[in-house]
DNA sequence: ATCTCATGAGAGAGCGCTCTCTCACCTGTC
DNA sequence: GACAGGTGAGAGAGCGCTCTCTCATGAGAT
């Protein structure tokens, strides 16, 4: 009723458990007949190693952890950002034949939970997903015994090596295409500030502004659509004559939209807006979203190759990726 | 340099490993000082038990693989009803201490590398996620002797216990929802016929529509925004007299709603759109979507207990759970 | 014909843990 | 005071595999 052991194999084919274990894997130093028979008992039997037995002794496990620290449940769901990062990583994954430990760390008992079974050897490296400067998951991470890359750059400064896009650059690239079309008045709906892509985001846009002798208008969203149209509506409240407002994720771009058509301003005759990320539904706004594409396939793919360079002692300097202005109907 | 074993904890605590490992596990038989002992020695070593050495005799890993069978790069990465549900099944797994395995299955190269880890004994149990009716991986896990259920029918029938929605029951609800407000000519932007979720909805709109002496008007799509955007132009094309139309996801709603705007029609006053899922985005289009609303995060759920169930010989009779009509402006 | 050396295969230890079996010791009973 | 019964702790096997060490064999050199 047991699965096959290699001893199995190894009575079967009527040699060695040294024998058959070289075969499976893949050494050359076995003559071509009894590798043959080798593979035929392995055939007949369906034998398949024991992984438990297998990382006992070889001391790895060819699992990595994705660990996603995100305390709201609504932004995991919600941000298509995640998920295409998820596939993108695990796709790179199974190609280098590591498996995909998925993780949540929502709170303090989570987060001890993911603590303990990283230290507990389960995986041989960690790929953290942590936007939130408040989250200690970064730090404790690093302390352990265990290679951690990093999707973003942590919010704390803490030496993991991480991937990111140019999140200042790609803000500046927006405002400034607001600035040159001719815009006055320019406002911003600004990302969480404890999280870099937030601050990043604020920043460049508070550059250009600097630059162009223009008063700076902000409101401060949680990157959801709902804070969006929230930020929107507070403000055409404070400065109603605003003729354009640059928005830190696409998603908030939504909820200002409809912010705006409720206000009945017109996009973008009366009030143009950019928003960050290029999501799939930016197209599908009315009027499409002109907005900032970042390659988040590429960005995650990155963040894979980093982790694992690091297992043979490659580099671990930073990798910053370019974003690309993508212009439609509504700046 | 190596993490501390068991052995270490037992000899720093003067007891012997089988003691050490009774205190680990929580056995009761322990005297107090001993098991205060000891919990100082784990203490101060940092003692984590090593996973692969107790899986290799206890025969389980308190690990479930959740299987995604996708072929299309898109609906994981867009549709955020998986994102949902996967983050569901999550946090239900983390309460009953479970790990979980992400593995995509996308081709034949992928199916055999699920095949071959499931067989492994990496995991105690699958779920699994696919929804396409020529998917060979439903059949090939039952095969496997590994406890398996599936989130949605299987497509092929096959003896796995599953929780799934009232798709026909949905869609009867939402297309009835277009006949009593008056509407003549409906017609279904329905999803692919190799799905469940595809055939089932649009049974429930045949149903609907004869009951009610009307002609049916179809148009198939693949799930995605930009195939009910196009599939939304070619009914318009088919029958430019059509007063109402029943998507069959919100997502393929969304594009529809955007042809709709590019030829000039108005919603709902021209044409009223009913779509299904209720997916955050709902609320966002212009106008907000009426829709039908189904359980995700209590799909998921149901399916680990259902896993959970399996493991301790519970019953395998499939979960339907209800949807609800959810009234906005679009119709 | 003897010796050297490369080559392929087996023996066996050991990875860290659980769990059964065994045994020592203590309490209570007649 | 002898014995039964119960309780707590240790000894040791074994889970399935890898990998080093050892050894047998045969080809080539002298």
């Amino acid at each position: 009723m047991r699965r096959p052991t290699l001893e199995a194999v190894a009575a079967r084919a009527g040699v060695s458990r040294a024998t058959a274990s070289r075969v499976v894997n893949g050494q050359t130093t076995v003559a071509p007949h009894i590798r043959d028979a080798v593979l035929r008992a392995i055939d007949e039997l369906g034998y398949v190693p024991n992984s438990a037995a297998r990382s006992l002794v070889t001391q790895r496990t060819d699992s990595i952890a994705l660990v996603i620290s995100e305390p709201g449940t609504r932004v995991f769901s919600e941000d298509p950002l995640f998920s295409t990062a998820i596939r993108s990583a695990m796709v790179e994954l199974e190609a280098a034949n590591r498996q995909v430990v998925l993780m949540l760390a929502s709170n303090a008992k989570s987060h001890a939970r993911v603590e303990r079974y990283i230290s507990g050897g389960h995986v041989d490296g960690v790929m953290l997903i942590s936007m939130h400067g408040a989250d200690p998951l970064p730090s404790a991470l690093s302390r352990l015994r265990v290679p951690v890359v990093s999707y973003g750059r942590p919010a704390v400064p803490v030496d993991i090596p991480f991937v990111d896009n140019d999140n200042v650059g790609g803000a500046e690239a927006g405002v400034r295409h607001l600035v040159e079309s001719g815009r006055r008045r320019i406002a911003t709906i600004a990302g969480p500030q404890d999280m870099i892509a937030g601050q990043d985001r604020l920043a460049g846009y508070r550059n250009v502004l600097r630059d162009s002798d223009r008063r700076s208008i902000v409101a401060v969203g949680d990157f959801t659509r709902e804070s969006g149209a929230i930020a929107m509506r507070q403000l055409l409240g404070d400065d109603p004559s605003l003729d354009a407002v640059f928005v830190a994720n696409d998603l908030m771009a939504v909820g200002a939209l409809q912010s705006l058509r409720q206000a009945g301003r017109r996009v973008p005759d009366d009030v143009a807006v950019v928003g960050f990320d290029d999501i799939e539904a930016a197209k599908y706004t009315e009027p499409p979203l002109t907005t900032l594409r970042h390659p988040v396939v590429e960005q995650a793919a990155a963040m894979v190759r980093l982790l694992l360079g690091l297992f043979e002692g490659g580099p671990t300097d930073p990798v910053i990726l370019p974003t690309e202005l993508v212009i439609r109907e509504s700046a």
